[in-house]
DNA sequence: AAGCACACCTGCTAGC
DNA sequence: TGCTAGCAGGTGTGCT
């Protein structure tokens, strides 16, 4: 569910609510959110620890502790996390509950539990949490040169969405932005990476960082289900300024030509425009 | 080695 | 009303 404008806006609220917070209880419920460790290492990782930084790579977060460790989240498809007063009535699927020492309470939600907490040593990140250390460069985070993505799309022949969507690669695209970052440069989804001009790379470049911006600004999407919601369960609104993303069989808002088309590519749903896309 | 299919879960909706 | 099939924002694994 969450892409990179919904985590960064998740992090932002963690940034003012949850940064200085001494954690002074844990509850784990279903184990299962703690699979990389244990329950017992979440607890004993956590207890009366201070959280001192709510950082983001790509769709991680990442909360550095006082102890020196860090506490990092995922939130995959389905998970959300919040903030509530302490005995608040906790929705169903709450996984994970730290309390707080200002008597709030922070929870871990996640239906479909492939969402993750666990606390690692940033120092040995590499073997702790591999994917997180491999990830690619963060278009919003980092500096993102243009002659770097003009390298990445020179590299292989895929085609332009998977390429957007690898980790390794650019960190923090998922299967909405891409769509709408490729419709707002007018490329294909399918169109191979390495036959793209110099002047569509620098479209594609401005793109990612505009619509990426656009949607950090508009709190990100919250889409029929409600599914993402920021730390105080307030929906985004970029859900309204998708262009091709949910718009399938409607006429395309940015030509007026063509009709939103949807494909099915690597199991993922696909939304482009055939007229305006090339 | 990169790239692909599939697995991992639950809940919701559309269609019968 | 009630069943079932299909679909969902992501990534890890195991295969070619």
């Amino acid at each position: 569910m969450p892409e990179l404008p919904e985590v960064e806006t998740v992090r932002r609220g963690l940034e003012r609510h949850l940064v200085g917070r001494r954690i002074t209880h844990v509850e784990v419920g279903r184990e299962r959110v703690v699979r990389r460790t244990s329950r017992e290492a979440l607890i004993d990782g956590l207890t009366n620890t201070v959280v001192v930084g709510a950082q983001r790579r790509g769709k991680y977060l990442i909360a550095p502790l006082d102890s020196g460790e860090a506490l990092m989240v995922h939130l995959r498809m389905s998970g959300q996390l919040l903030l509530a007063a302490a005995g608040a009535t906790r929705p169903s699927h709450t996984h994970v509950v730290l309390s707080l020492d200002d008597g709030s309470e922070a929870w871990f939600v996640d239906p479909r539990t492939f969402g993750e907490v666990v606390v690692f040593a940033p120092d040995r990140v590499a073997v702790e949490l591999p994917s997180l250390a491999a990830l690619g460069v963060d278009p919003i985070a980092d500096d993102f040169p243009r002659t770097q993505l003009r390298a990445i799309v020179r590299s292989t022949g895929r085609a332009l969405k998977p390429l957007l969507l690898d980790q390794h690669r650019i960190a923090g695209i998922g299967n909405i932005y891409a769509d709408e970052i490729l419709h707002a440069a007018r490329l294909r989804p399918d169109r191979a990476a390495n036959t793209i001009d110099a002047a569509a790379t620098w479209r594609l470049h401005a793109s990612i960082v505009a619509t990426l911006d656009a949607a950090i600004r508009a709190g990100g999407s919250t889409l029929g289900d409600a599914q993402y919601v920021d730390l105080m369960g307030a929906g985004g609104s970029y859900q309204d300024q998708h262009r091709v993303y949910g718009r399938a069989g409607e006429r395309c808002s940015t030509c007026g030509r063509g009709w939103i088309r949807r494909t099915i590519s690597g199991g993922r749903s696909t939304h482009f425009c055939p007229v305006c896309q090339h």
